[in-house]
DNA sequence: TAGATTGTTAATCGATTAACAATC
DNA sequence: TAGATTGTTAATCGATTAACAATC
């Protein structure tokens, strides 16, 4: 069980740690440090240290992180040292480059189950998977026990396939839908819409 | 200019009041307040009120903010009440579901110019726009004046297409590749990276 | 050994929140 | 007027960083 005294900033760092691991490792690099890590960030030594520290020591004296042991603690840490099962809603232009995506299963996750409520699409085939109308939804859900959700929906469906997904005993979702979802307080969830990283760059411009 | 002794977390706030305002007004509201407005979005009335107060007083005691006027000062604030150019680099199914998407206009962005350097894809047309060779970036993003890029390469090219785009006067890239790239002080870069945001939550599976 | 780097502590820094006078 | 809500201050809270003993 994760400590939940553990910052839920912290936890946000872990995978950006785990993922400048991977590049050096497949750059052959065998040690790293803290400072180097931080470097490649732009983040400090200490932070890196004390974040890790939460969960245990990592590292020796004068030589660093090795960077295939503290990957694969990293991975256990996340529980992505097993492949997470997840399901895609919504396979418009979005979720259709989200099912081709071949990124995912590498750091640990697998797109298992597509679903829509276009009767054109409902039967049609994305990379080996069926599209399946929303009346599958929950009892798919339920019956492969996925637990984590991705949402490519249009905002003025989103809160009705999130009703569902909830319903099917979701855990976590990462919705693409740029709208503010209501979840019971069990169920995680996390934002991506490019137009707030968009807005927010726009200010600093000259 | 913007007061840069503004933090960047409060910046990058302004833009999810600025989406919550526009659903309320969509649904017919004309005015709400600092305590409606975090309870939509989770967040404590004093943080929405502390964030505004930066920029001046745009609410009324007894009766809180007008909706439409502060949509218009929030706008005005991130220089989204002109429309933005944006360079789209990578034409992937990714770039394509981006280059496709219809809700950048409404929000400030318009996507005025698209690269790749497949040579089946230079040529042909997406929505309207040619997709350009590489060749082309740097003049073509200067000409066009465009300040800001998206990025949605494979990882393994996001660095020299971003070198290009510094060359070209680039200020600010929005990157989908998941590998911190490097840029000098004075452009701005944000990340979309979805396995970020599922690792995060894996972690707080049951 | 000498140099390097960890893990941890304490200090610093910055962000959030509670409280309330002002006032619509 | 009475009730509601702002903008702001001061207090609290939490995150980051500097420093260093331990030790590889």
């Amino acid at each position: 069980m994760p400590d939940t005294s553990i910052p839920e900033i912290v936890i946000g760092r872990l995978p950006i740690y785990l993922r400048t691991l991977s590049r050096m490792a497949a750059a052959g690099k065998v040690y790293t440090s803290s400072h180097e890590l931080g470097q490649h960030l732009g983040i400090s030594s200490a932070q890196i240290r004390k974040d890790l520290s939460h969960f245990g020591e990592f590292g020796k004296q004068g030589t660093g992180y090795n960077i295939s042991f503290l990957t694969a603690q990293l991975k256990r840490i996340l529980k992505v040292d097993s492949v997470q099962d997840v399901a895609l809603i919504g396979v418009g232009d979005l979720g259709r480059a989200i099912a081709h995506y071949q990124g995912f299963l590498d750091r640990g996750f697998r797109v298992t189950a597509l679903f829509d409520n276009d009767p054109e699409k409902i039967g049609t085939k994305i990379g080996g998977l069926v599209i399946q109308d929303y009346e599958r939804m929950e009892t798919d859900i339920r019956q492969q026990e996925i637990r984590i959700a991705m949402l490519a929906v249009p905002f003025t469906e989103a809160q009705n396939a999130t009703d569902i997904l909830v319903k099917a005993g979701i855990q976590a979702i990462l919705s693409y839908a740029p709208i503010s979802i209501k979840v019971p307080a069990h169920v995680h969830v996390e934002y991506i819409d490019p137009v707030l990283h968009l807005q927010k760059m726009t200010f600093f411009l000259e």
